[in-house]
DNA sequence: GTCAAGCTTTGGTCTGACCTTTAAATTGAC
DNA sequence: GTCAATTTAAAGGTCAGACCAAAGCTTGAC
């Protein structure tokens, strides 16, 4: 009977669940201020009362969200569904799973670090504020006074490097950059031991260059010293480290 | 009593859910290859027996791995959750949430976009290969072709820049830059009907120049000519359309 | 006033049932 | 025998109701 009636290019009709409609719904509601953030939801057995469905299906929902970063649980009386907006954290989670799933390999990861960790500087020289510029000095004194005690050195490096970043006041990309870190700092054995003196006094003449190039607000200056100083870092790594190892678990 | 016992640091104790734990576990597995990619899990009632968990909780660990994009799941006879590796769709819905959760504005995204694609077209001209050629030199002439067509132009626009991009065979930087891309263009007014035929052939002329630098291999000039080829866009844009404007919903 | 015991609220989990969807198996007309 | 219609079975989707566990609140003994 029904081979000649008209058909409209329809493809896959989209069967939403119950859960899936409860958790839009929530979503939305979350990311336009109709649920507040950090004022906790109805309780479930409330949510399943209003939307005439079941406590399952209610979880199912606050458990999607759950994972996407929108809200935080926690049981007990005064608990409750608490919401709360996507953080680094919820964006970090997402770029390793999707860096665990492709086999992304650490010489990728290494080309991401190089590809926007300079343009990071250049923004930096642009939107730096007077703080930024006073955690920058403070990070760059901090390695020089740590200059031969290696975990100190190590840390006050990421410290340093952080401060540029953050200075550029990106918060996207200041989130891509945060995301691939852990995973670089895993793959390539966490410190750096194999830092001679050479080296260090290299890295603290790189450092001051980039920030001085900050501090006058030269935007080409400081994404060109930094990819020169990242490619200098980034030869140095992959003489020791094969860039085809494929990244593992996340910390 | 208890003040003087050995206090050992010990932050916030993490109460796993039985939801949870099976999650992990399913999750190892599936980014291990213990469960195949493409052949459905063991039913939900399956899965419940063995784990001694209830159905409840079993289906609570398959939405979170749905949201992260680690299955997929049918119903009916032959269907069930079916294990995938996470792909560029599951990196954009984080990214999205995250942009509008953080209220990222317009001219960030600008910033974002002009940060990371000068890098990819110098990988691009590092890592291209025949076939990238063919492709952006088909996108090239594409455009040509359709000079006075304006929707046809758009779209091939988007081609080449795609094409550039998909050269350096990156495939995290390429999930960034295309997790963005849509976010651009919702924000931007979707297709561009403010080009004057002089900025075609500018364009034109733009994009030449750096399909030449990538054809020789030339990462340098590659990167700078996308740089100012994306600076000019940029400028061309901004005097359009105001760069504090708050991105909205997705697609 | 202090502190411990119990109460109450709220999420966490389980059991078992029924509905809906969809592919496979069966049946029957030709 | 072949093919289409029908039936059946195997999944996921949903629900209702119960009980457990955590954690703030209340109450009462001291």
């Amino acid at each position: 009977m029904p081979t000649t009636q008209s058909r409209p290019t329809l493809g896959r009709i989209q069967v939403l669940k119950a859960s899936g409609v409860l958790a839009e719904h929530l979503r939305e509601g979350i990311l336009s201020g109709t649920y507040v953030v950090g004022a906790a939801l109805p309780t479930e057995r409330h949510l399943a009362e209003t939307s005439g469905l079941s406590r399952a299906s209610v979880r199912e929902a606050l458990r999607m969200l759950e994972v996407e970063g929108l809200l935080a649980t926690r049981p007990g009386r005064g608990g409750g569904s608490v919401p709360q907006l996507p953080g680094h954290d919820a964006l970090q989670r997402a770029i390793a799973l999707f860096i665990r799933g492709r086999h992304i390999r650490f010489g990728a990861l290494l080309e991401v670090r190089g590809a926007i960790e300079p343009p990071l500087a250049r923004l930096a020289a642009i939107h730096r504020s007077e703080a930024d510029l006073a955690e920058l000095d403070a990070a760059q004194a901090g390695m020089e006074a740590a200059f031969s005690e290696l975990p100190a050195w190590t840390e006050g490096n990421i410290r340093w490097h952080s401060a540029v970043v953050l200075a550029s006041h990106n918060d996207l990309l200041i989130g891509f950059w945060k995301a691939i870190g852990p995973l670089r700092y895993a793959a390539s054995g966490l410190d750096e031991p194999h830092n001679s003196p050479a080296v260090r006094s290299a890295v603290i003449g790189a450092h001051r260059r980039v920030a001085d190039a900050i501090r006058a607000r030269d935007g080409a200056a400081a994404e060109r010293r930094m990819a020169h100083h990242i490619s200098a870092y980034r030869q140095h790594i992959e003489a020791q480290t094969s860039p085809d190892t494929e990244l593992a678990t996340l910390e």
